[in-house]
DNA sequence: GTCGATCATGTAATCGTTTCCATACACTCC
DNA sequence: GGAGTGTATGGAAACGATTACATGATCGAC
């Protein structure tokens, strides 16, 4: 494959007269200018980015490691990371962790390993002593979706307390007492999160909360179904089953689905996390959506400024309640 | 940042022979490879992709080039190749090209200067002179979803013929006469196939199509809504609307609730494409499924032969037709 | 005791760029 | 006409690894 070289030759001109039209600057003549385009025009030159990475220290590359891409929330926060990546001139590089240490750190190593300018992660459980080295070393590092407690790394998170507190008050305008939690992992920071936030409510709600009513899964569909199983064949099932992300939404869909059971009046049925079929749904899931692709945009804003070496801080934005028709009609 | 000469300084060796530890070479004493184990630890050393794939002109990374990530069949196609090439010891860097051929060209050119072992692309619409050069200057190419004519490329794709004609004749066997086909865009291969397939079936059954019947979207919900709509709004509309993937079905959708009208009794539905929701719809829906993680596997297994170049050959495989409700009830 | 084989290790060239510095030439100004 | 100021260009040293080749040690065979 053609070279600068192959390049300078064909057109007469050194190597460094060739890089300065590469990078366009402006100690080139025009007509030096204009032979070294035909050149390159004529040896189908493709500049070598590894040569000049290795250069000048840049890749012009980000990280993105996240939990699941065909989790619809993580694959449209993706997107926005790519989209906004792409305007500031870098490329993306997608790990899917599957949600699982190892393989977050085989990512992380790699993309280290491949100079990324910056990386974006969404932490799977609690910190590896390898994601514990990046922030110690230096390496441009931003949290997304998700915190690692007492880790000094901007985040990048929704904050869904408040929707939450507004769910439970729907709920419990609607006259429901019985309300059964599938929460995520607790060695997320976003399980945790919805969890607290759950049980303030509750209380404040002055609804109390028995603990077959809560349960933690995984964030996947199977887990979701599992729990809802449990839920349902209590002695007192629970009235509402609020799942706290849409995958274990679509397990306990598929569980109340398979019993035959009818939404809401068998039992009712809410979702941390808005997907755009669940308006679709008989009846269109109430749910909490995040601003997914806000949070994707604005971490590839922050992470860049952390490139930069300029100080940054962390950013949280609101998640906020869509009310449907899966908890029961709103008496308007 | 601590480099292999650090290292190799610390251990007090050759920078040759910390390489060889890198490597795992056999020619490296057991105590030798002790203390260079040592120093790379105490340095956190790293060792850099950057400098090692130029040296040796591989980057153990593949480019996947999508229509948009946020569409799920070909979210789970990523997630297969992904997975796949992870296995295989190689990254994988996605770009959305957004349906868009300027885009699709954004990221061909990026990748190849980021010289990627190989590259993987679902083509937008026609080719363009970029990917002529690519194929025609040889860099590892394979298609992926869908194939480009008269480019000597080999694709892994699905084909949707007999499950389009069983679809047909399904619906027949219902009793509907008058079907309307939401088609994929004219210049897409998977457009092209669908659309003959659909007005073959259609002529086997013995029905006739009608030019106000069929028309072409965009891939993307917001055509499958337009069009739809006008389909709804012809004097005599249809019995049976299919949409030519799942987005375009989703629009469709919107546009058949927006209107009130229940499915089947007022119009049917049928999409190309199946996705995990549509089990869940009242009634659930009809749809074709394409094996997207073969795909995906099998595009990254051809593609790796072609790295080696090793002779490969095109993959298809069959779509399926999955029978559910909103068509009509079968009389079984 | 010498020769050749085998093995561990080191030296230095190389990959394709960028970029610092030097150089050569053309002006302008006194 | 020579000093000073730009401007376009070239030469060559990095960047951090891999690897062909060279070297020196050890060892067994004769």
């Amino acid at each position: 494959m053609a070279g600068i070289k192959d390049v300078a030759a064909h057109a007469g001109v050194s190597v460094a007269t060739v890089s300065r039209v590469l990078n366009d600057s402006p100690r080139v003549s025009a007509e030096t200018r204009e032979k070294v385009v035909t050149a390159m025009r004529a040896l189908h030159y493709t500049p070598n980015g590894v040569a000049r990475s290795l250069r000048t220290e840049a890749t012009r590359t980000l990280g993105l490691i996240i939990g699941d891409i065909l989790n619809p929330f993580f694959a449209a926060m993706a997107r926005a990371v790519e989209d906004e990546a792409r305007a500031a001139g870098y490329t993306v590089v997608i790990g899917n962790a599957d949600e699982r240490p190892e393989q977050q750190d085989h990512y992380v190593r790699t993309l280290l390993e491949q100079r990324v300018d910056g990386l974006l992660i969404c932490p799977t459980a609690e910190a590896t002593p390898l994601v514990e080295d990046c922030v110690r070393y230096g390496s441009p590092l931003v949290f997304l979706d998700r915190t690692l407690p007492g880790m000094d790394v901007p985040a990048v998170r929704a904050d869904g307390t408040a929707a939450i507190h507004d769910l439970v008050r729907h709920i419990q305008r609607l006259g429901h007492r019985r309300v059964a939690f599938i929460s995520g992992p607790e060695l997320l920071s976003t399980g945790r999160e919805r969890t607290r936030a759950f049980l303030d409510a509750m209380r404040e709600c002055g609804l109390d909360v028995r603990d077959e009513y809560l349960e933690a899964g995984d964030f996947q569909a199977a887990s979701g179904r599992a729990i809802a199983a449990r839920f349902l064949d209590l002695p007192e099932p629970p009235e509402v089953i609020f799942a706290g992300d849409n995958l274990m939404a679509l397990g306990a869909l598929d569980e109340i689905r398979a019993r035959g059971l009818r939404i809401p009046d068998d039992v009712a049925l809410a979702s941390f996390d808005d997907v755009a079929w669940f308006v679709h749904l008989d009846p269109p899931i109430t749910a909490i959506t995040q601003p997914a692709e806000e949070l994707g945009r604005r971490a590839v804003r922050v992470l860049l400024e952390r490139v930069e070496r300029r100080p940054v801080e962390s950013v949280v934005l609101p998640a906020r309640l869509v009310i449907r028709r899966s908890c029961g009609e709103t008496e308007s």
